[in-house]
Order: structure tokens, then C-alpha cells, then sequence
DNA sequence: GCAAAAGTGTTATTCTTACACCCATGA
DNA sequence: TCATGGGTGTAAGAATAACACTTTTGC
């Protein structure tokens, strides 16, 4: 069972970072940070983050290390996105990737890297990828799009308390169409995910908005089986 | 970037394998083989049809090599499903498994195995799985009825022609619920990934049902990327 | 004719969407 | 008072679901 060949086989886990940015119109944009490759191949390409799985590391853990270490940043949520193992996806050696997704708040996200070779970049205005990393994020993209609609993945970007108009924009910058107030709220409120505070937010020019959270007792709407159980042993990650 | 430690890392392939088998009262029983493993670790409990990775292979075509091997059938169908890599999933070495599903034909699958230590089992009645496997068929069972309900996967288990009850039956065994004729009728008709073919089963003792078969013209609903990509370079799998 | 499944029609209900309009605040 | 977004109301249209009914065959 284990796999001996000439061409040694590596296995790497990367990650595709989503972070809301407050733009230069003070707009949302969806962003993601790229680290510039130091050697060959593909030096000085930009890539995802990533590295090797350590011995005793799960497969998700390996993932937030690395997250962390290159970034900085502490992951609000990280999923599984999909194996990579294409046999000359890298033109030297046989890398197999398991590559995971995440969301970081707007707030940590605000700063820039102390390292020049770490760099945020908006998701719809990137620069060329090293190996099949730009299929990779656009792959990550549509499932970002795809699993906002039908679960409460929005709180990753947000702070505890929120306006609905907050979490819209979310949903706006996310998927890049306007949604109607109106709508957006009756449909955010019966599905009973946000929960009303009773406080309300001063200081904007214009009617004070009540600050919501996100409902804990309540999980995702029909969760798949791994996430149950991931829910179960480690609460916080993978939600 | 390359994995070397003490504990030596693996890397597998394995395939949950669906088909839909006639049952004793003429039902279809959704099903799927299994191994019975002929060493340790766990020696003689039922597992997933698996094997390395060859060396200039890519992942689905280990996956859809493998599957042959072991079962003698062919794939209409298949797609990756998750990896798993949990540090302690097998006693002695790291093991990290890329998993695969799959749909055959309910005709291939009629015939049962040469080898006694491959055979046929119920979704819903298996037997104790080696390592997590029983946590992996779980979790393709739900993703297998997740995806049938928005795309047209139905017809990785029928013939080229079909009538629209046995496109029916299929979907009520898949998703365990019976569903209206007259509006399941509809419902697949309206979605036009189906298009009848003038022609009609004769010899039953009742009205001539028509038969159809599936629009070959129109893709997939919302297609992934990693899909349409597939879909371009290798037309037959991975619809 | 009768049984059985094919195939059509009809209606109630729920979900979606567009958009009008009132409310509460800062300037 | 006005501008601005917060928040509510409403009504048309689409999708869903339940179920009655007609059609065409074999026996």
C-alpha cells in the first residue's frame, strides 16, 4: 500500500484564504493573500500558501498551521476543498495537494504583512499563478458562492454583532450582485440562523440599525455527515 | 515540500462504488461492493475497494483503474469525494486516502463477484467496516442523494432508453421516499434534461410507456469548474 | 369489463421578487 | 426640513405538492 516510485511523491496542503477588505470607495472586496515563490520552480510566481502535512498533523490541522505561520492570521472556518493530483501539475517532482479553504475576519485581515513576499490581492483582479493554482481559486470561488446561499458561512467575515445591512454587504461582495433590503432581511430572519440583540448601533446619520448575532443553538441546515462529527469533537473550526 | 518521517506516509485510492440491484420483491436496492481484507490491519473485516497510486497516474484514474480491477465493472460516473488523512485511522502507518464514488449499471452489477472476498451489500444493511469506512460510505450516501436532486447523476444507473417510471424508481431508491408520478413527470420534463424518443415499451400489461433517454446537448446545471474542465478534455466521465 | 400503470388537469399553498411606503436619526 | 438608510407591507408570478381524472394496454 505505500507508494514507492522513481519520482518521489510529496504531499502538500495548501490553502485559499478568503477575507473581506474595505476597499478605496470604503466598499467590500473579496481578497485573498498570496505568498511570492522563493526558488524554483515557478520562482517569484505568486502561489497559495502551503506546506508539507506533518507526521502526527491532521489533514485540517496541517492546514491552520500553515495558515497561521504564513499569514498570521487565525482562521474563522476551514474547509476541505479537493485533492489535486494531476501527474504534471509540478514540472519536477509528483506533488499531490489536499487543498483547504478558509475565512478570516475583515478586521485582522486590515494590516498588511510585515514579509514583502506575503500580499493581499482582490479575488477578481489577480496576477498570474504558479502551477494550477489559479484553477484552484476559482474552484474555491465557486464554492465560496455556492455554499453562502444555503448555509450561515457569512458570520466567518463578520464581529459577534452585526446589522442585517452589514451581513448583506457580506452577500453582496460575496456572490457581486445587490440584494433587496427587504428580502434579504425577512429571508435572513425566518431562517432563524441571526438572533435580535435589543441593542441598536448609534452614531450612523440615518435611523439607528438593531445589532443581530449569530444563533448557536441552531446548526447548519442539513449538515453532512462529516461535519457533524467535526462539530462534535473540536467546536469553533469547521462550523 | 517532500513528506519524510519516521512513521512512513502513504498515500491511497479508494472508491465507494453504487449501483442499483434488483431485490427480491423486484425492488431496486441501492448497493455497493466490498473487500474483504486478506491481511492486517483488520484481517477479515469487510473494506472499500482501494490501491496506490501509480506513478504517472492522476487521481480519477487510479480511483477508475482500481475499480476495475477489483470489481470487473465499469464506471458511468465519478467524482471525488474527500480525503482523509486523520494521523490515528490506521493502526500502523500514516495512511492518507483520496476516496472516490462512483455509479455503474444496474446490469452490470447483476452478475455476482468471481472472487468470494468481493460481494455486494445494502446501503442501509452493511456490514462492520474496516478503519473509518464506515464514516466514508456515510458521508457518499449523503453526498450521492445531495447531488441527484440537482443534477442529472440518475443516469449513471439506467440504460441509453428509459421509460420515465424507471427514472422514478431510481430517484425513490436513492433518496428512500416515494415520489408523485404525475409530478415527478413533470418536474423532469420541464428541466429538459431528458427528451423522449418516439418509441414504446411494448409487453406490459398495462398502457405503453414511452421511452426517453438523456439530453446529450444540454450539460450540466451550474456546473463546478473543476467539472467543466473534465468535462472538455475527457467527455464521458465525470458528467 | 377490470386492473394497472401511463399520462393530463386542477387547485391550494408556499416561495420568490419587485417595489411602494413609512420610520428614526443627523445635519 | 431634507437626505439616508432602517424597516414594513403588499401583490404578482413561479415553484411545489396533493390528488382527481382520463387513456391504453393485457388478461
Amino acid at each position: 500500500m505505500t507508494a514507492q516510485f522513481a519520482r518521489p511523491l510529496s504531499l502538500a496542503v495548501s490553502t485559499v484564504i478568503f477575507s473581506l477588505r474595505r476597499g478605496a470607495d470604503d466598499s467590500m472586496v473579496l481578497s485573498l493573500p498570496l505568498v511570492r515563490r522563493i526558488r524554483a520552480p515557478h520562482k517569484g510566481v505568486w502561489a497559495l500558501p502551503g506546506g508539507p502535512l506533518g507526521p502526527d498533523e491532521d489533514l485540517a490541522q496541517a492546514a491552520g498551521r500553515n495558515l497561521r505561520d504564513t499569514t498570521g492570521l487565525e482562521p474563522r472556518y476551514l474547509e476541505q476543498l479537493y485533492a489535486f493530483g494531476q501527474p504534471d501539475r509540478s514540472p519536477d517532482n509528483r506533488v499531490v495537494s489536499i487543498v483547504y479553504w478558509a475565512l478570516v475576519g475583515g478586521d485582522e485581515s486590515a494590516t498588511n504583512f510585515d514579509d514583502e513576499n506575503v500580499q493581499w490581492f482582490a479575488a477578481d483582479n489577480l496576477p498570474p499563478l504558479a502551477f494550477d493554482h489559479g484553477l484552484i481559486v476559482e474552484y474555491a470561488l465557486w464554492r465560496l458562492r455556492n455554499k453562502l446561499e444555503y448555509s450561515r458561512l457569512a458570520h466567518g467575515f463578520l464581529e459577534p454583532k452585526f446589522t442585517l445591512a452589514q451581513l448583506r454587504r457580506v452577500y453582496e461582495a460575496v456572490l457581486q450582485r445587490r440584494l433587496d433590503p427587504g428580502n434579504f432581511r425577512r429571508m435572513v430572519e425566518t431562517s432563524g440562523q441571526v438572533v435580535p440583540t435589543g441593542e441598536h448601533l448609534a452614531g450612523t446619520k440615518h435611523r439607528p440599525p438593531q445589532l443581530y448575532r449569530f444563533n448557536t443553538a441552531q446548526g447548519l441546515i442539513d449538515p453532512d455527515p462529516l461535519t457533524v462529527r467535526t462539530t462534535l469533537t473540536q467546536p469553533g473550526v469547521a462550523s
